[in-house]
DNA sequence: CAAACACAATTGAACGCTCAAGTATTTCTG
DNA sequence: CAGAAATACTTGAGCGTTCAATTGTGTTTG
């Protein structure tokens, strides 16, 4: 291995001011939607996702990539999804290996009630301390995160057939 | 509750790409110290934190405080890095309450060890990606979150009395 | 100075995530 | 077309984090 090149001052306070302000924003967000809908930072982005594809569904490994989870995790949140009813899992016999998660009309209660009290989190918690030109600088930034770590990223880019779907 | 003002696309897409990013960035630091030291990456942090301190000793409080870490998960995690040597923690006679923390050679050297690999890491997932100028922005689109989230938060300002201590 | 309060740290249960291993099913390949 | 490989998903154990409750110690205050 090569000589270690360490950060430099300006780095590692860079480095430890956005380890600690990411730590702290997810923590907030975590714990605002816990207490306030019961649900999970990262079963909120499964229902979310969920309620944005057409007709409300998609497969196990797709939803894994969009939301950039692995699928073990996903099976697992699913197991409690479906068994809250708020999601519903089925296969088509033509493909019987793939499994369709749908979101149920329960489960898109659950999110509609979440959802107002989540976006002002994300905003107290992130826009909020923002100014505009650093919304843009972020968005930029994490882009290029993004693209370094996922290559292969995907985004849901859909026609938006009959346009509901929760924003957050 | 106000009527809720929902993200707009500019804003949707910076959350969701930032989301995104550390999600995978927070995944792959972990994995690599893990796999390579059998350090999650909070105890990395612990560990760095600690070899900094003057004395290499803080108190769990305070130790807590600097890491925007509950003193619970502190808590747990010291039990577990004192059964494996890399910590100490003892009491003092004149404040019987604080417990002092205190990181032994065998510590110092797991940490050294894992740090190379690990600023490698950090490189590769996040210097790498941007450009001088995009870490400055990081810089203080961090700091402001972190003033939002956390206006008590204090940092580390040591006189470096005899300067080592493992740069991340 | 005693009772009430605040502070420091710990504990245990619940729970989500990771990893490695396992089961089905489909596709590729010689 | 049979065997191998790839794909889709699930499972269970282990572990770190959270939350609420608890213990012990210092500090106030009436």
């Amino acid at each position: 291995m090569a000589e270690t090149r360490w950060l430099d001052d300006g780095e590692q306070h860079t480095w430890r001011a956005f380890l600690m302000a990411v730590n702290l924003l997810d923590g907030a967000l975590d714990r605002q939607l816990r207490h306030d809908s019961g649900l999970p930072h990262a079963y909120y982005q499964i229902l979310a996702m969920l309620s944005e594809a057409p007709g409300r569904e998609l497969t196990m490994t797709r939803l894994a990539r969009l939301l950039r989870s692995s699928p073990s995790r996903l099976s697992h949140a699913a197991a409690r999804l479906e068994g809250e009813g708020m999601i519903h899992r089925y296969k088509r016999p033509e493909n019987r290996r793939t499994v369709i998660v749908e979101i149920t009309p329960v489960g898109l209660k659950a999110l509609e009630d979440a959802a107002p009290g989540h976006v002002h989190e994300v905003r107290r918690v992130l826009f909020d301390t923002l100014s505009p030109e650093q919304v843009g600088q972020l968005r930029e930034i994490s882009e290029s995160m993004l693209s370094a770590l996922d290559p292969q990223g995907e985004e849901p880019r859909y026609p938006d057939p009959d346009g509901i779907g929760v924003r957050d």
